[in-house]
DNA sequence: ACCTGAACACCGTTCAAGT
DNA sequence: ACCTGAACACCGTTCAAGT
């Protein structure tokens, strides 16, 4: 059988699913398709390359339209939500996601997507870009952490979160103090009409 | 030869620095220690556990004093850029750091010392934490970024971050948005007397 | 208490060769 | 273009046995 990067990746987002990333090797992906594993390496370049594409596929699959009519906070909550619902549906999804990220592999359209809202809103690039940047290093911390802590808990153990230490109210807690913070430095154009 | 938790996690950071954490196996340490890989179990029951050692021993390297008499945000600020500096003072530090913190061994007092800080100001203790979190995901995101561009940059890239997308500056702009937001919702008891 | 020796069950990646 | 077969240089972990 012959086959394209796109059924390799559906293939890996299977297995990721059902066993998580620390079995998502190159030689259990080959093995599931009857290859060999060296076929894998004529469709990428490396294993990185492969997660990366992985990484991608599970956010297009969570992909919500954009809402340009919105203000700027509630286009920023919204993305926020978008990513962490998207890395939330698949075992390991956030892990995979940031640590495709942190190897500048892939990804690239949430930073995108959230410096052009703040863009929208009157901010300067540069500003928009790190404000950006600040949202998603809190969704990757969160969402990793929370996800953990969810597959720790339906692995058998007793603590369902009583200290609400990663949860939804949390999550949103926690982005809301960024928002404060770029609010805070709203320029004029962006400013609600008196 | 006879060693001790502390002799394998000291030879663990001096392998860490000089050739970084993808080298840092377990038959590595070993075998510069002169022992058999198994030797090392009879110290440290997996290797996340050893790594976890390891991460608490980079910021205990790393570690200043608190200065209880500073205001809130001081203490934040000095915490934050502790913890930073310790994690860029070794190679791939912060990625030792963040994934001994994500799988939840070791790496406690970051969090116990910021969310102190916040409770001294009169910040409720869910709130401090969740502020606290929400400081640390920052941290240890922006400095991940950060570590990674460095090392790409000292490997032969050409690339000296031309839009500082992770640098000294951009880290305290990203703090202080969340500092920010925090301020927002400071208690009575934190208020500045007037 | 601390370690050896040997084994088990794996990895990612390269490369000549096949169709 | 896509894949096989075989090899290279590794992994983490377990466990009976030694001192």
């Amino acid at each position: 059988m012959r086959y394209h990067r796109t059924d390799i990746v559906e293939r890996a987002v299977g297995i990721l699913d059902a066993y998580g990333l620390a079995d998502l090797s190159m030689r259990r992906i080959a093995s599931e398709l009857g290859l060999q594993p060296s076929a894998l390496y004529h469709h990428f370049g490396s294993k990185q390359e492969l997660l990366a594409a992985v990484a991608d596929e599970l956010l297009d699959r969570g992909a919500r339209p954009d809402v340009p009519e919105a203000s700027w906070d509630e286009r920023v909550l919204a993305l926020s939500h978008e990513l962490r619902d998207a890395m939330l549906a698949y075992r390991d999804g956030a892990e995979l996601v940031a640590t495709a990220h942190a190897y500048g592999l892939g990804v690239r359209s949430p930073v995108e997507r959230l410096a052009t809202a703040l863009e929208g809103a009157g901010f300067d690039e540069a500003f928009a870009r790190t404000a950006a940047m600040t949202v998603l290093h809190f969704v990757f911390g969160h969402v990793t952490g929370e996800q953990a802590h969810r597959q720790a808990n339906s692995a058998g153990a007793i603590d369902a979160d009583p200290l609400g230490r990663a949860d939804t109210g949390s999550f949103d807690l926690g982005l809301s103090l960024i928002l404060e913070g770029i609010r805070h430095r709203r320029p004029a154009t962006a400013k609600r009409e008196p």
